[in-house]
DNA sequence: ATGATAATAGGAATTATTACTAATAAGGAG
DNA sequence: CTCCTTATTAGTAATAATTCCTATTATCAT
């Protein structure tokens, strides 16, 4: 493995901020500094850093991926207004596939539903 | 809302099973009984029939979307070795969002892993 | 400094899902 | 039961996210 400014444009993007972009949006985040940067790359990237445990994904009804560089245990809550993505602390009891001798590598919890400003609004 | 024979094909082929199926795996399946449905047809009624609530969508790190007939409240469990998919009880403590004022409509509890036989058999 | 090779840029290919439209069929009114 | 309205379908084209491919570039161990 091998540090190129890439990897390290989309890692320090991803840290710097506290919300949950696509792949896409990152990839034009990251353009600003490298220009000529490849969709390929961003997604080869965020697959390793995944992999590294660097950055974790956010799997949601959107038929997109977004990733997070922030990777400390905590659910997500997406809503269906406003479109964003929040984080919440996590609550989950000790796990049932582990009582059953399953090896839990990770888990993600999201909520689906309308943050507080939409629920006003609406 | 009008009950057409695709539309319950679908149901009846989700009910009859207690695995996770795919929109392609669902149409492949409804086929053998109606060979010409389209997978147009499948997407659409699937749309509909979770709104309805009468099958959830299980996002997982795959690209596809997998639905679920069985509709109680549970987790699941995807094996990163024989793909399958598992459910569980869930025991999520009273909603964190819920306590900040969002409306939680649904949520989602994904554990990712090896199961027991896969665990056993590396 | 140099060489081996991992990683990249650029673009093509794949795949899940959605959109479109003419034809069909569900189901209420008569 | 028959007819009519219109929701739904089949078939196909379009879209969008992601992966694949290859010649070129750049990292880093020596």
């Amino acid at each position: 493995m091998r540090v190129t400014k890439q990897r390290t444009a989309i890692l320090d993007f991803l840290r710097s901020k506290r919300q949950h972009y696509s792949a896409v949006q990152i990839y034009d985040a990251v353009r600003v500094s490298i220009p000529n940067i490849s969709l390929g790359t961003v997604y080869r990237n965020l697959a390793s850093l995944i992999e590294d445990g660097e950055i974790i994904s956010v799997e949601t009804s959107d038929k997109c991926v977004y990733y997070d560089g922030f990777i400390s245990n905590h659910a997500h809550f997406v809503c269906s207004g406003c479109k964003q993505i929040f984080d919440f602390p996590i609550e989950l009891a000790s796990s049932e596939p582990e009582k059953n001798g399953f090896k839990v590598e990770k888990s993600r919890v999201v909520y689906y539903g309308l943050c507080n400003s939409c629920k006003n609004n609406n």
